[in-house]
DNA sequence: TTGAAAGCGCTACCAG
DNA sequence: CTGGTAGCGCTTTCAA
């Protein structure tokens, strides 16, 4: 493990002629520059990210994130606020700080609001639950533009040149619970699908996933696919009439929020343990739906990760110099049953 | 975020004496010692890991990793390494070193050799997959008693005074593999297994977790039992017979390794898809199985976890002071299907 | 029993 | 364009 000492030492230079060599700043005689280079090549010198880090305290780096709040809306959220506490401690003792806002689920000019006064308070970085509106993607561009990298999270923004996506992907999510249903019949069923709504890309990605993974299986029907938008009265309201109509359905796919409403049509009509039931996320109603056995399976989507990836990949990139691999960090989709939840 | 060096000058005293009274080295007034403890209690003090990690390297500190090898035994372990690997870059960093010894996996006095050459090298700390023998737990209470906290990965050895476990919840494994055959059968099934041996007490502990899981459905019936001792050759042949004698048998549960000759054997019988198999991790080899369609689910344990894990421990016992909370860290059980693979 | 200082690797600032 | 130095938090050694 070469160090810069090490390296201005050979060198016959000081430590800040190489430091300015290698990392491209302030002005160095070509000919210095060339040989400090080399040597570094030759002791295949590549940084410590301790000294690094320790380097950047008096920089008082501080980033921000912006996440749909889960009061209102879905405790999913739950989870990712905690990967992002147990990363923020970290970058405590590192000196950088983490500012979190909550933002209205449909409101994407609160959310751009809030992305100015983050700004306003000097955050070097961002990660952000965008809503899909081009105000949105257009801010996003203006911190890119100003130096401020921008992660998202759980959702992706299209044009927006965001650093880094962090999140399920979807399609593959809908794929996995195709796969589950088909060991789970044996390749016969009739399914109901219940979504938030299919004018969300990440809720018509998990259909058609779905639709996908099973499309050589003849004897597995769509029955319907019915919107909740993720209000859980209105998914009770939906289900209990669409297992009204068809009583043939023998199986759900619940591929959004609204899971709670959703099993108590089933629990309403007397048919839990009689449908076989998938669902996604892993939040406390639904938990206890598959510990009493209304649901069989549910995918989740490492939401911990989801929470703390972001904040990692801003670190690396603004601390590190190191920009990420792979523009899409993809959760892995666990599944989870009662004896593994 | 409070540091040595706020304490000492709010004490009135050197950096050095915090020091000592802070970590219980050397010999401190216990009047001065009791003025620093009550401003760092009023500080909140927590030390600072950066610092701590960076002090150290003077050290010269060196893990040693003893496990199984991959080449004659199960490729599984291949996974662990990865997960080793990537570690120590992390803790080369640091100026940590990790050196790695492959054990025989039915030899515990070649494992006690190989520990007595680690020690020899001047290891600070010891990861092992221990042989279930008195021998290995006594080295192990021996190295304890030297200072050298050993961290046991993938099956634990009792009255050894290891400091952790690092692998899986056996008993918790064979509950999730009965859960996804209930849900995979509705409830009725003949199903046969095939196990390394029933007097490894991992094998039967996930038999037992897979019995208990399926206690109380009546119309799930465990054929037989069947032993392969983790070859794939005999596992072909026990696998045929089984198959042979009870045609009746509808799935199939492999408890540990062996899982190519046992779907050879499946196939061969023209029974590749007319079965239902559940099986452990994710070799290569089980990998195509489930893409082919013959493994419906195979439940794996964080592979690599398991190898970096351990390495944590050791990292943080020893140079953070932290003792781990919990003796024994599980890893999770994942379900994976063609669709999530 | 205590203080002072050097060092772990890197960055930044001030002189020259 | 370059060197020297101090500092990030902690440990350790030497001297007092």
């Amino acid at each position: 493990m070469a160090t810069i000492k090490q390296i201005a030492n050979l060198a016959g230079v000081s430590r800040g002629t190489v430091d300015r060599v290698l990392n491209n700043r302030g002005t160095v005689n070509p000919e210095t520059a060339a040989k400090v280079r080399e040597i570094a090549a030759l002791l295949n010198y590549t940084p410590n990210k301790l000294g690094k880090t320790l380097a950047i305290k008096k920089k008082n780096i501080k980033f921000g994130y912006i996440l749909f709040s889960s009061t209102n809306d879905n405790p999913f959220f739950d989870d990712v606020v905690s990967g992002i506490n147990i990363k923020s401690k970290e970058l405590k003792e590192y000196g950088i700080s983490v500012e979190t806002r909550f933002s209205e689920l449909r409101d994407p000019f609160n959310q751009v609001k809030l992305m100015d006064q983050l700004i306003e308070s000097g955050i070097n970085g961002l990660a952000i639950t965008p809503i899909n509106h081009p105000d949105v993607a257009e801010k996003i561009k203006g911190l890119t533009a100003k130096g401020i990298p921008v992660v998202t999270v759980n959702t992706d923004i299209e044009n927006s040149g965001r650093l880094a996506y962090v999140g399920s992907n979807y399609l593959e999510s809908g794929k996995t619970a195709g796969g589950l249903l088909r060991l789970f019949t044996s390749g016969k069923a009739n399914v109901g699908i219940i979504v938030g709504s299919m004018d969300i890309l990440c809720h018509s990605e998990r259909v058609n996933g779905f639709k996908q993974s099973l499309a050589n299986y003849s004897e597995i029907n769509i029955v319907d696919i019915i919107e909740n938008y993720d209000d859980d009265f209105i998914s009770f309201e939906v289900t209990k009439a669409l297992l009204d109509i068809h009583p043939e359905i023998d199986s759900l796919y619940l591929a959004s929020a609204g899971v709670y409403g959703a099993c108590r049509a089933v629990k309403s009509a007397n048919l839990d343990k009689k449908l076989k039931i998938i669902s996604y996320d892993c939040v406390p109603t639904t938990k206890l739906l598959i510990e009493d056995g209304t649901i069989d399976a549910t995918i989740t989507q490492q939401p911990d990760v989801q929470g703390s990836k972001p904040l990692s990949i801003l670190f690396d990139y603004l601390v590190l110099n190191i920009t990420p691999k792979n523009d899409r960090f993809y959760t892995n989709h666990e599944i989870k049953i009662r004896e593994n939840i």
